[in-house]
DNA sequence: CGTGTAAGGAATTCTGACACG
DNA sequence: CGTGTAAGGAATTCTGACACG
């Protein structure tokens, strides 16, 4: 499957590596609640694959000067809409037994 | 894609905690030739997912008792193998060119 | 607001070696 | 052969803070 995109694994030095972002920036990013590694016991940050493209896609924004706040409604919105998408797809499953019933 | 599976990314602590296998083990496991990480300049080890399918594969059969020796046997010979069959493969393909010329 | 930096501590990783077997 | 361990050093990561703006 596609769960390895999702397993939070990779420690923040691979991630400056990975995006070019300052250790700070990616932290900051955190702290604004843009992005949610997981913690190991001893408090070390680990991310996932799609973290990093999620960053990647915050440095594109900010480079554009887009502040971390809009940045966030933006995703939240996204994230809105393929929520409602998912529900409408639902919908559709629903009816589609119904009728069969 | 699925190159995620294949990016070497992963610190052998994370390794250790996915595998069960310790430090000693996963690096022993290099000495033989069985698995290679990427060496950051510092020389810290980085594994990808693949690394990691590979090591519990290594794991199974160390239980069973097959030596490190065996185990490499068994993997070349699989990979020989694979490159058979897509050398034959590409063989079909030829012929099917050759033909419609 | 977003990011750099110096500070100090705690945890990580590395290598080469001795040990047991 | 395969793995544990203690040793010492080097690099990593973390937090809270001061700085600039």
């Amino acid at each position: 499957m596609d769960s390895y995109k999702h397993k939070k694994v990779i420690t923040i030095g691979i991630v400056n590596e990975l995006t070019g972002l300052s250790e700070r920036q990616i932290r900051y990013y955190e702290e604004c609640g843009l992005i949610f590694p997981k913690r190991s016991k001893l408090g070390t940050r680990h991310y996932s694959f799609t973290d990093i493209e999620t960053l990647i896609q915050i440095a594109d924004k900010r480079e554009e000067g887009v502040q971390t706040n809009e940045i966030k409604r933006d995703f939240n919105n996204k994230k809105k809409r393929s929520d409602i998408r998912d529900e409408m797809l639902r919908g559709q499953i629903n009816s589609h037994f119904n009728r069969r019933r």
